[in-house]
DNA sequence: CATATTATTGAATAATATTCGAATAATATT
DNA sequence: AATATTATTCGAATATTATTCAATAATATG
């Protein structure tokens, strides 16, 4: 038996998805190169970067699911967008984006569960220019 | 002219997209009928959810972000899924989850600007069973 | 107001998903 | 271990859908 779902599942977190122009013309009652038009328009000035699927994570064994907060040392703060292109390689972030005020960067981490959450979190905190974290977790069920 | 853009982000945040089968068949190297078989799985598991597009919010006029955190009144606490399906409704509201620990909600929020973030803020606030809120936002650009 | 650019759409075509069926493989049952 | 049952694999045929093209209309620009 051939296992492809992990590999699926790691595609179609990237994209590998289409917009479903037909259903969308029947929906907003327009010709269906109308709304290809308009599509193509909106990618084209990247408006729309990808399509992706949208997982029930605790069925993907990515239940749990944490905001990490991080702040950089005074360092690092001058230059918060080299760390979070390394901080978005990780497989389990999901999400890093740079705030305003207390805390620099916001991780959103998917992880099976809290032990493997722990794991990543301390190769975070060794990353240089990690001065220190908090964070708030939910578990995804069904 | 006509401005059908609105109504087509608005469907394509909903969902209205769909995998593309054989640039995964192609990818991985598999039969795209197999590649079918596994997707519909996923779907009839419902580990797939949905289908969206990933947007550039700075380009539709969506550069304002915010995560906002939300205490429970210990009323309101008995019953938070009732709280979180009526937030979910706001459609500035991207997510809504049940967090463990401090606080007990967690939102995403996605508005033109920070006054126009203040305006929903105000409404959930406004909320019966919210007891205070705290926020990190951020700025999404070009 | 003349011209260029952008928007709109039907018809034709190309690409893709889906169904079907049959073969095989895995698993369960006696 | 033999048999039955269920799940997987995948080619061929079909159904759907996206895309291209070309013609027209609307709008913007000088």
């Amino acid at each position: 038996m051939k296992n492809i779902t992990p590999k699926l599942i790691k595609l179609l977190k990237e994209g590998y998805c289409t917009p479903q122009i037909a259903k969308i013309a029947k929906k907003i009652k327009e010709p269906s190169t109308t709304i290809h038009y308009y599509i193509k328009k909106l990618e084209k000035e990247s408006a729309i970067k990808t399509y992706k699927a949208v997982f029930n994570y605790g069925k993907i064994n990515e239940g749990f699911c944490a905001y990490l907060f991080i702040k950089l040392t005074s360092k690092a703060g001058a230059d918060p967008d080299k760390l979070l292109g390394e901080l978005s390689r990780y497989e389990e972030v999901e999400s890093a984006d740079i705030l305003a005020g207390e805390w620099d960067i916001i991780l959103k981490i998917r992880t099976k569960n809290q032990d493997e959450y722990y794991r990543v979190l301390k190769n975070i905190l060794a990353q240089e220019g990690v001065e220190k974290t908090t964070f708030f977790h939910f578990t995804e069920t069904s």
